[in-house]
DNA sequence: TAACATTGTGGGTAATAGTGGGTAATTATC
DNA sequence: GATAATTACCCACTATTACCCACAATGTTA
């Protein structure tokens, strides 16, 4: 199989509509393998964002880590809590679009306009005035993360 | 087999059409291993020019790499983001012609003449008056890199 | 050299994608 | 249990994209 499933790549520009829905990329979707039933679980990002992910990664990555967890540790639990407190699975209907909880919408201030973009595993929902103001890395850091990847 | 797969060299020039399809170079075309299902993933060179690897390249030497950082690291998650906000994945058309994003237009100051030129394991398209200005290596400075390659 | 194949380029058309709105079904509220 | 609010499902419109066909220029083969 060349392409491969339920990664995501690429920013794109989307409205939500007067009913809080959100068109998901159409490459987006076609990425998402069969077994996740055309569903996300939309999440509060650690940045000021939407975390969507495919059902199948958020269970398996995850729940099964947030599991390992021992909850003895306060850190722990306010961790676990904080992840799990505002997701929630959404399908996709008819048309391909999500619908997105009042929660989230005011936690990640988004408006009309949205852009949403392809974060390799998961997908990532922003107000575009805010992605702009989100800082780059300096040259240091990309040096020091360029062995990971090599381009 | 007489030619190395995956492997581009040459600089050719093109046009970019008013659908915003740019045809690759028949000699790139014939040089894609088929495991690639014709399909490049574009995004912004660390140079003003658009970078296409082969599909298995990026796969093999960006995502998998990018997968494997840790998304509760701040740092990681700007490096993630960096380099798949603007990475699209293009197939080639019916006539071997790509699809470049307005963005990337944009970004590399693409108008209708361009000029492809392939570089070892990628290829790059570049608006030709940009090309030229780029200096080229001062002689120490192929002094320094004269251990990591042998002319 | 003539016939043929390939390559780069352009354009038409059908299919798809993104968006909006109506209405029925479901849930919540009193 | 009746009513209001919300959600899910369906239909519709428009812009974009994907796919197909065409053609001139160049290269190849017999």
């Amino acid at each position: 199989m060349t392409i491969t499933e339920n990664t995501f790549t690429g920013e794109f520009s989307y409205t939500l509509d007067a009913k809080g829905r959100l068109n998901i990329p159409s490459k987006f979707r076609s990425a998402l393998s069969p077994d996740n039933d055309k569903s996300f679980v939309i999440t509060k990002g650690m940045d000021p964002c939407v975390v969507a992910y495919p059902l199948v990664e958020w269970q398996q990555r995850v729940e099964s880590g947030l599991r390992e967890l021992s909850a003895t540790s306060q850190r722990n639990r306010l961790f676990v809590r904080s992840l799990t407190r505002f997701a929630t699975t959404v399908k996709l209907d008819g048309q391909g679009r999500i619908q997105i909880t009042q929660f989230l919408k005011e936690y990640a201030s988004l408006d009309r306009d949205v852009r949403i973009i392809g974060v390799v595993n998961k997908i990532e929902i922003w107000n575009p005035d805010d992605l702009q103001r989100m800082q780059d890395l300096s040259q240091d850091d990309f040096d020091d993360l360029s062995d990971k990847v090599i381009l």
